[in-house]
DNA sequence: CACAATACGTCAGCCTTGTTGACATTCCAA
DNA sequence: TTGGAATGTCAACAAGGCTGACGTATTGTG
């Protein structure tokens, strides 16, 4: 498998073909089931699932975010979202402070146990693409990035820039 | 195999800190959200959802394909197959033969309509593997397949290169 | 042949996670 | 003061997972 990719000599962008592509697309069915299967074992224990995981990744990510700038990073609606946080909070794992300059914004943070479990989540997921990336190499860790986030809508990929040029 | 954004070379390893790991786990949880945004709006208008595009699609790539080899392909249980082939072949989508060697088997084909269907869902789909492809090149397009492929549980990469095998 | 196992369908009920719609509260800003 | 923004919450619903249980062909085996 994974024949080398053929830098287009003769024929040019065989990359492109129909199978190329239906072997792209497989491979990120495939994957993505493996990239959730960690965090989605840990949580079942917890009467949690994987959007309890997105909202709790993010807060981490963003100390202090506000419930809309959730819901927009999340893509869903604020019923749904307030569903999750609502058993975060009950559970102890996120704490809300009512704004300060504006206080009708609730600023979402991880309580101590609320980092913790974060800290079980992603080093979970985190071992899995360490994995990954180590036995794919720099060079191809760095195509990983620059074909996914060529795959991204636009919105996404703003949101998602947005955050890598913050932590990094 | 050693041009591409070389990652800076210096104290090795670089590409393995967490913040390259959790972007890494962002841009995956993003791009997958365009990769599943088009069959999903071509899919809204006609009371069908994912479950319904992945089963299409793999009746596709493998025709003729059992029940229960589908069940594991797509990692759900029967019942919940089911009510989703219900409804396609109420939709005329798919076919269902009774198998000849074994009559106990129901192997699944799609009808006329129903690779029509498929050809809509997966060009839309393509469309935009397509435009990634061509943005980041061959060599990222390698790399991005490679960590994908190291992402996989043993089996999902058991049944990705089964597939590979076939068409390919 | 009798019986166990396989492949499949189906009913019933439950859960998570998404949706809309409606309404209340609080607060900022014009 | 008043409109609109940010939030919370209730209700109802749908998709798409799950388990458990049962039924029915069909096939393989002792």
């Amino acid at each position: 498998m994974a024949e080398a990719p053929a830098p287009q000599g003769g024929s040019g962008l065989l990359f492109l073909t129909d199978e190329q592509l239906r072997k792209g697309i497989e491979a990120m069915f495939f994957a993505y089931r493996g990239f959730t299967a960690d965090p989605d074992r840990i949580l079942e224990n917890r009467d949690m699932g994987r959007a309890h995981h997105r909202a709790i990744h993010f807060i981490h990510r963003s100390p202090g975010t506000t419930v809309s700038n959730l819901m927009a990073l999340l893509g869903v609606t604020k019923q749904s979202l307030n569903r999750v946080l609502r058993a975060l909070i009950a559970a102890g794992l996120v704490e809300v402070r009512v704004g300060r300059r504006d206080r009708r914004e609730r600023h979402l943070h991880l309580t101590e146990e609320g980092a913790a479990l974060e800290r079980e989540l992603s080093n979970a997921q985190r071992e899995r693409m360490r994995a990954a990336y180590r036995t794919a190499g720099p060079v191809a860790v760095a195509g990983f990035r620059q074909v996914l986030e060529a795959m991204m809508d636009d919105d996404s990929r703003r949101q998602y820039e947005a955050l890598a040029g913050r932590g990094g």
